[in-house]
DNA sequence: ACGGATCCATACCTGGATCCTG
DNA sequence: CAGGATCCAGGTATGGATCCGT
């Protein structure tokens, strides 16, 4: 039997009551009720809680230039979490396009984009057993005006950066909520970037990344799902 | 067990061996060898007689750019023939770039190089079991000047009309040994074709085929893997 | 009989993220 | 701890061709 995928939610009620919903539990109930297997060497394991919180939800899976729900416009994102709710790492955002960056600008971007409306879902951590961990509870986020400038101003940074043919001497110490770091199956698959002549390099693909202070400020700031307070002990 | 595949040939002599080794084979013998099921309703086994023949010669798998036998710049065709030798219909060569058509050139051309050296293998089909059909004697195949003239000819003429925004009111009734016919999971596939004003249209993915004349003619004219001899009753 | 439509296998790509060493 | 490297699932594209109605 295939697993299981919930249809989508109709509208963002529908979704923040689903979301909702899901608090507290833990993945081995979710993985159970939908078919899914959570087995494996840890290494073998990475992507398997997104994929579960996307069938949970009503997500439409592995789609490019859409949202995940589309109809509503909103990105789902998992976050692993400790028990005092902050995040245990940086989260990814999207591909680069570092051939295209010289072309790039934040209005058109798909971080703008992907960044412009937002539910996060805790995911509370406490050993290695996948199934043992449980639902935080999920927020909504949009960036505040004050977020967006940041955002924008770093992402203006990267991509300008690799545009005038950076891309090599870039690290992931640069930005300061979003930064850029390789993604990729591994380290021989080489893309195309700009070199600081009109011209084009090979290089290691990357990926945009939110800095963790970035995601523990905003888990701290953002209304709960299931009530709309704003809390920092709400999960 | 996955299916098994033997190794690529060292150089043209090695693949003439195991070539010739398979005239007589039935299906059945080498579907079992490989590990590889024939079962299904015919409509379900469409490539797998190819795919197959591929396994049995070493020939890699599914790779875009490159000839079936990369070292050798050999590629693999299995044709169907009735049991006096006659290919039972037309042969695919590759799919059709019509994005592209304006600017492409027989010099340059997939089809051109696809057929600068081919290793035809005649599959002998009597009735509608699959494991039951017998490989034939298989034949190198390069295109005379005249053969060349002819598919150029016939290439220009069909990429050329594509080239000036008449792919939709192309048939595979054009050209005398290529033809343009449809090659796509179905009829909701689209693709890009130049229109007749520098724009361009939505239409239907293509491919080029040999038609069964021409088929015919190369298996009787080329000789055998096995021996080099030259004869229309060698199969 | 053949022109238009279709079907399977498999490689590749993208989105889902976490792993792991210094 | 965090930067660089990696891993799985699933969808899509491509190469393998034959099906089937007119």
């Amino acid at each position: 039997m295939p697993p299981l995928r919930r249809p989508p939610p109709r509208d963002l009620a529908e979704l923040r009551l689903r979301a909702a919903a899901l608090s507290g539990r833990s993945l081995g109930e979710l993985a159970r009720a939908l078919g899914v297997s959570l087995a494996g060497p840890p290494q073998r394991t990475k992507g398997l809680v997104g994929q579960l919180v996307e069938r949970a939800l009503g997500a439409t899976a592995g789609n490019a230039a859409e949202p995940d729900f589309p109809a509503l416009g909103v990105e789902l994102k998992t976050v692993p979490v400790a028990p005092d709710g902050t995040p245990r790492g940086s989260t990814f955002v999207c591909t680069a396009d570092l051939e295209g960056a010289s072309r790039a600008s934040w209005a058109t971007s798909t971080v703008r984009r992907r960044l412009a409306h937002v539910l996060f879902v805790p995911v509370i951590v406490e050993g290695d057993e996948l199934a043992a961990r449980r639902i935080g509870c999920p927020r909504f986020f949009r960036p505040t005006d004050e977020q967006e400038a940041l955002l924008r101003a770093d992402f203006d940074d990267l991509i300008g950066a690799v545009g005038v043919g950076e891309a090599d001497t870039l690290t992931a110490r640069a930005g300061r909520c979003l930064q850029l770091r390789p993604k990729a199956q591994n380290a021989a698959v080489q893309t195309l970037a700009p070199d600081d002549d009109g011209a084009f390099i090979l290089t290691g693909p990357r990926g945009f990344y939110l800095r963790r202070a970035f995601i523990a400020a905003v888990l701290a700031d953002a209304p709960t799902a299931s009530t709309g307070l704003v809390g920092k002990a709400t999960w």
